[in-house]
RNA sequence: GGCCCCGUAGCUCAGAGGAUAGAGCAACCGCCUCCUAAGCGGUAGGUCGAAGGUUCGACUCCUUCCGGGGCCGCCA
């Protein structure tokens, strides 16, 4: 049985994690300083001047909003106020007087309901630069995660055809946050859900069979329930070459078993092949059909009988919509309102064919059976009404030990040059993943996916996010990027060597090493939400930050980086940008974005 | 009817329960014949949809309502 996550949180913030952390060297300056701020009130704990069994959940480190407020602030006052007894202020006067020994320290300063605001002196920065150039790109990597064994489910489309726009947000979300979570220090598994099972894929095979015989010369009809896709040509084609005439003018109960498979193994083979252009890669292909005769949905729903969760029963009709044909059944029904959800589901028809909620179910129940401890799916939003649903069912199958995130990817809105793009009859009537990598490259196209968080809608308009100009966000990184790399090519044509000892002299230095010390702790968050998109955001405001330093050296030399005259002073400016780059390179590589060398 | 998501500057959107809510675009005002690069700098712009509630503290959590979108089935 997976150990239960919120044992772990129960400790405050990932308690268990923090002390795992102890010792080998902590990169997040903000839990270092959190930890030393928690020690610090342990201390006045032992002293007597704090009262003994205080909960440090709450006592948050963080950067201010406003700079001027210092480094760093803490609310470790005002949260423990009332257990302590006593008034935020007097207590943060007390931690401050304490804090201000400590050698990273600079100042503390009492200010407003009870913050307490810290700064930190000066080679502390320089520090965070030196450790993020020592640790490259995997400055920011923690050990957050604990190894906890995490599977990833996303894309999961039918195999009846190619990928589509749709499908490549929901790819480049869940790739991402799969690597974010490597990063982060889970085990993580990217897994693919083939829906071979059901009878859209008998439909598959009947097209196919059509394309088939239109291979052999004859003429077609493509009827109401058939996929009419052009790219099912060469399948038909490809099944002549392997079987002959074979199956011509057979019915069905001849070819069905034999073409469904070599149907949907083209389009996996497609499906695969569409998301290695966009640099995805699957560790896990799981086939429905395989829960099929093997007892898996039987076991699954076994398991949920014996905690009283199956029944037979009657459901009530959905409201709100017209049902002629509507009549009540008896069915198999999966109480799922024990665990949240609104109405209870059906498993089993009433003919006693499975529904597509059962083998949903038994996939379920086989992640944990392979011992994942924590689930995340990643559905398109019209697939909104199956959440409840699925946490219910995960709920209940692992007794609440295995959290299930469903994390929901809005639409995606084509334009080109502001005007609706126009959908290509290709492949059918919709834009394919193919389409949208082939004209502007995976770069652009994984970059701009993560632009907007997954639940707000995203606009893609083709001639923009391939333009070369400031206000594309991608560019932007990217440009950030490829100007340290043209630096440090100067910089060693000039001879200078690269040491690893900053020289920080001015405000606008000290922000982007400030900056820069911000990335593990965003990465955390970033993975504890869920939320790649941060990743995105967060390199377009460090971008933003270089690119201002970068650009002050235009109107006065003496602020450019390098200075052929002066080695020492080059390389020590030369370091902070090239942790720039590093946090930059590190933040792509997470969203699956190659780091430009140059702009082109 | 019910459920889910969304509602933040003119527009597109960020925003771990913290202080005076941010960015980009657009607007307005300057600067730029630089080669460090496909511009640079600045100003202005807000009752965070509304009302209650919880809290020392709410854009954030809870309830209700309004508005926009999505979904609902023995389909997949």
């Amino acid at each position: 049985m997976p150990r239960k996550r919120r044992d772990i949180d129960a400790e405050g913030p990932h308690g268990r994690r923090r002390r795992k952390q102890d010792g080998i060297g902590e990169m997040n300056l903000f839990s270092d300083i959190r930890h030393v701020v928690v020690e610090t009130l342990d201390a006045m704990v032992a002293e007597g001047a704090l009262p003994n069994g205080l909960d440090y959940g709450p006592v948050s480190v963080e950067p201010p909003r406003d700079p001027a407020h210092g480094d760093m602030a803490t609310n470790a006052a005002m949260v423990l106020s009332k257990a302590a007894g006593e008034a935020p202020r007097a207590i943060a006067e007390k931690l401050a007087e304490r804090l201000s020994q400590e050698s990273r320290i600079a100042s503390t300063e009492v200010a407003g309901p009870g913050f307490l605001n810290l700064r930190l002196v000066p080679g502390v920065w320089a520090d965070v630069v030196t450790e993020a150039l020592d640790a490259g790109r995997s400055f920011g990597h923690s050990g957050f995660g604990a190894g906890l064994k995490v599977n990833v489910e996303f894309i999961s489309a039918n195999p009846t055809g190619p990928l589509h726009v749709g499908h490549v947000r929901g790819a480049v979300f869940g790739d991402a946050l799969a690597s974010l979570l490597t990063f982060s220090g889970y085990n993580v598994t990217r897994e693919y859900y083939i829906n071979d099972g059901g009878a859209q894929v008998d439909t598959l095979a009947r097209s196919v069979y059509l394309r088939y015989l239109e291979a052999h010369g004859r003429e077609v009809a493509f009827e109401e329930g058939t996929y009419p896709g052009n790219y099912l040509v060469p399948v038909g084609e490809a099944l002549r070459e392997r079987v002959g005439d074979r199956y011509v003018d057979q019915p069905e109960e001849v070819w069905l078993d034999e073409v469904r498979t070599f149907a949907t193994d083209a389009m996996m083979e497609m499906i695969r092949e569409d998301l290695s252009a966009l640099g995805v890669r699957m560790d896990v292909f799981f086939s429905e059909k395989s829960l099929y005769g093997t007892g898996k949905i039987e076991a699954a729903l076994k398991l949920l009988e014996s905690r009283g969760l199956i029944y037979e029963g009657t459901l009530d009709p959905p409201k709100g919509k017209a049902l002629d044909d509507w009549e009540p059944r008896e069915q198999t029904l999966f109480r799922s309102t024990s665990h949240g959800d609104d109405v209870d589901r059906p498993v089993r028809k009433s003919d006693g064919s499975w529904t597509y909620f059962a083998p949903d179910i038994a996939y379920h129940h086989d992640k944990i059976e392979r011992g994942f401890e924590e689930l995340i799916d990643i559905f398109g939003a019209d697939h909104a009404g199956y959440v409840k649903r699925m946490r219910a069912a995960v709920s209940a199958l692992s007794d609440g030990a295995v959290p299930l995130d469903v994390k929901l990817t809005q639409l995606v809105r084509l334009f080109q040059n502001g005007e609706p793009y126009r959908m290509s009859k290709r492949a059918g009537n919709f834009v394919t993943l193919r389409e949208v990598v082939d004209e502007v490259g995976p770069d652009v196209t994984r970059f701009h996916m993560l632009t907007r968080k997954n639940d707000a809608p995203l606009d893609f308009d083709f001639a923009h996010v391939t333009e070369q100009s400031k206000d594309n966000p991608v560019f932007y990184v990217q440009y950030a990027h490829a100007r340290v790399r043209s630096l440090w090519r100067k910089a060693e044509a000039a001879g200078i060597m690269s040491t690893d000892v900053p020289l920080l002299e001015d405000e606008a230095e000290f922000a982007v090493a400030k900056k820069i010390a911000e990335w593990p702790r965003l990465v955390e968050i970033a993975a504890r939400t869920h939320e790649p998109h941060r990743i995105a955001f967060y390199l377009y405001d460090l971008a933003s930050d270089f690119h201002a330093l970068w650009n002050r050296g235009n109107d006065r030399p003496e602020l450019r980086f390098i200075h052929e005259d002066d080695e020492a002073r080059s390389s020590g400016k030369m370091a902070l940008a090239r942790a720039v780059a590093v946090v930059i390179s590190a933040g792509l590589d997470i969203l699956g974005v190659t780091p430009a060398e140059e702009m082109r």
